[in-house]
Order: structure tokens, then sequence, then C-alpha cells
DNA sequence: TAGATTGTTAATCGATTAACAATC
DNA sequence: TAGATTGTTAATCGATTAACAATC
């Protein structure tokens, strides 16, 4: 793999497409597939494609086209999804717990090691055989366990108190679904999903699409 | 409102947040504010701030800056927030559950009419006092209700299907919880959530932090 | 009026696309 | 070898930032 210089968020962003679209050539048993293929599958230009796999190393051929099943290696090796994730997720609401079952049947790899709440009626549930812990044993917790990431399901009012608990308790990364902007250190990897914020931007695009 | 051309995916992509960030100042009293405050609490330069705006009209005034309440209610305008919008759920497991309670609590304006699922065990089962439905009643549900917004939460292997009955069935945008793209009219809009591409780009950051 | 801050034009920066030489 | 297709440089396009005249 070639040095990797500073990626564009925008080429991290379109990473997990390009494998989608490579898994779902492995599963048809498609050797090979070239730039120009792989645009009409997937949308980008051809152009893009290559410009975006060359910043990280020569993966491809010429006058052959990409080896399917290598590349795809290759992005999850970048992805860094060759490795486990250690996971806990903070606020055990339907949305908490939603992505627990989906992270638990979905996503080898992620693995949910503990569940917290400060609602009593939910402490003590089990979820996937994770029991739902105290909120106020967050911190003893992440003393004693060397968790990777963190998911905040919280309310807004909540969530930057929880972002402080996870950044001390040294999660490397925050997966952040509370529709707030969270202030955490340099150190640790931020991923938001503003599920208001997508919706909003829904009702846009529709009352805009004769534009 | 000025006559709005092409304005750009990335300046609608901010416009829920300073929506938020104006809602906050509202609570707070705030009557007024510079692009330059506004700046240093949202994080986007006050150059761009401007720009973005101004996409839309005037809403400052020279000497003195935005009105917090106004601009608030501008942006509210823009995005379509101040009508409503009939909305159906197909897929009812834990994240479809989760998606009709959070938008029934929060989410005035977005109201979820019908949830179906092809799963004998949920049809019949109520969530907000939406009865499940059964997957098979969904065409003539779409025939005999017009809704705005169709959300899937199925599996990826079926939500292609349902994007074409909802298409079918005149909704006027879908939000898309199933990781695939979807092909869908032009007259359709769509918006994707991708949570496992989420989580994978948090995981590039992760183990690229030190960059 | 003087000061502040917008609206808007111009400059810069970065990302996408086009082109083509290198090479399998 | 001839044909195909990459890797990479150059050109274009669009978005962000800077600057400042207009004006409240």
């Amino acid at each position: 793999m070639k040095e990797t210089g500073k990626i564009s968020k925008a080429v991290i962003k379109r990473l997990p497409r390009y494998r989608r679209y490579l898994e779902d050539l492995m599963k048809k048993d498609v050797d090979r597939i070239s730039s120009n293929e792989l645009s009409n599958l997937i949308g980008y230009t051809a152009s893009q494609i290559r410009q975006d796999l060359n910043n990280f190393g020569g993966f491809g051929q010429q006058g052959y086209g990409y080896n399917v099943k290598a590349l795809h290696a290759e992005i999850s090796k970048i992805l860094g999804l060759d490795r486990d994730y250690k996971m806990i997720i903070v606020g055990c609401g339907n949305l908490g717990q939603a992505l627990a079952n989906y992270t638990h049947y979905y996503k080898a790899g992620f693995i949910v090691c503990g569940m917290f709440d400060i609602n009593p009626r939910l402490v003590g549930l089990s979820i996937n055989d994770i029991e739902v812990m105290d909120y106020s044993a967050l911190d003893e917790y992440l003393e004693q366990n060397q968790i990777d990431i963190g998911i905040i399901c919280t309310n807004k009012g909540s969530a930057q108190e929880v972002a402080d608990k996870l950044v001390m308790g040294k999660v490397k990364g925050i997966w952040n679904f509370a529709a707030v902007d969270l202030e955490v250190g340099e150190e640790v990897a931020l991923e938001n999903v503003h599920l208001s914020d997508s919706l909003q931007s829904l009702a846009y695009n529709i009352n805009h699409k004769e534009d």
C-alpha cells in the first residue's frame, strides 16, 4: 500500500460504497472489473474511481482492470475491517436497542460489549445476551475494559456529558446519534448520524424537485 | 425570498445545522447574532454563513446582523418545515420501530400514518397506536392514502422492490435505511442513511487519527 | 455621523474530470 | 505484437474564503 498522505474526507466516504459493490460482484463470481464497468454500476466516473484508488496504491493492472477479490480485500484493510472493534452503547431506548441488534446480526467485527442506561426499567434487561448496566457504572466499566467505540443514543441534553466520559475512558471513536455537535478531543474520531438533519434535507428535496 | 437558482447539495445539508443552533439561541433568548458570532458557535466561517444565507435572500441587516427568530423561521420555511408530511414505514424490525417512536415523540410535522411488515408475528402489533399492517396491503394503502414519505427499513434484498411500490404509490420522497443504492425516478427525492457505511468510515478514522 | 456588519464580487483552494503516456 | 486499461498529469469545475463597497 502506498504511503497515505492526507486522504480527503470525500474519498473515505466513498470507500464503503466501493466495497459494497465489490462484494456484490464477488457474490456473482465476477473476477475482474475495469474502472469503466465499475463506473456504470456505481455511478462515479471511471476517472474518479481510478483517482480514488490510487490514493492508496496501484491496485489495478494496465490492460486488465482490477481483480475484484483483491480490491475488496484492500479496501477492507484500508477501512480497518481486518480487526475487531469493541463497542458500548449508551442510551438503550428504541434506537440503542435497534443498533445493538443490527450490529449483532449484520456487523461482524463490531462487537457490542456493554450497554448502559439511566432508566431503572431498562437496567438489568438483556439484549442479545448483553445486560443493560446502570449509567453510574460507566466510568468504572471503561476503566476496566478497553473499548474502541462508544455509541451515543441518548437525548441531546445528555450527549456531551456522555461523550466526555467516553473520552475520559479512552475510547478511540464515538458514533453519535444525538442531535448535537459534540466537542471531543483531537485524538478521538467522531462520526455523526443526525437523523433529524437527514429527514429535514429530504423535506427540502421533496419541495424542490422541479428546480 | 430570492428566486432560488440551483442551490448546491452542500448548502442544503448545512441548513438543518443552522436551524439547530438558531433554536438553541432562541431558547437562550438571544435576539440577534452576527455571522461572526454564529461562526464561533457553529464552526463554519462567517463568510460561508453569509454566502449560504444569501442563496435564499438577504435575511440580515448591515450593521446589525441577523434576527435569530426571523432567520430560524426563514430556514424552517426553506426546508419545508412549515407543512406536514405523511409517512409510512416499511419493515418494522427494531430500526423501523425505533424510527416510529423517534418521529412520534420528537418530530412534529412528520407523521407516521402506517407501518408494514411481512412477518406475521409483527403484523397486528400496535406501535404508538399505529397498527402494523401486512406487506401485501401496501399497494392498496398507497392507492387510498396520499403519502409523502416512505421509510424503508427492510433488509437490502427487499429494498428495491419496496422502493418500486412506493414510487408506484406516488410518494414524494424515500428515506432509505437499507444498505443498497436504490433506483427511483427523477421525480422522487431520495435520502439515504447508510449506517453501515457510516460505521466503516468511523473505523477508518479511528485507525488514521495520527495522520 | 461613526461603527458595525451585511451582501457580493474576486481570489483561492480543493475536488472532479479529461487526456494520454506507460505498460500489462 | 496489438488492444485494453491503468496510473498520473493537466484542465476544469465548483465550493470556500477573503476583501471591501454598500448601507443600516
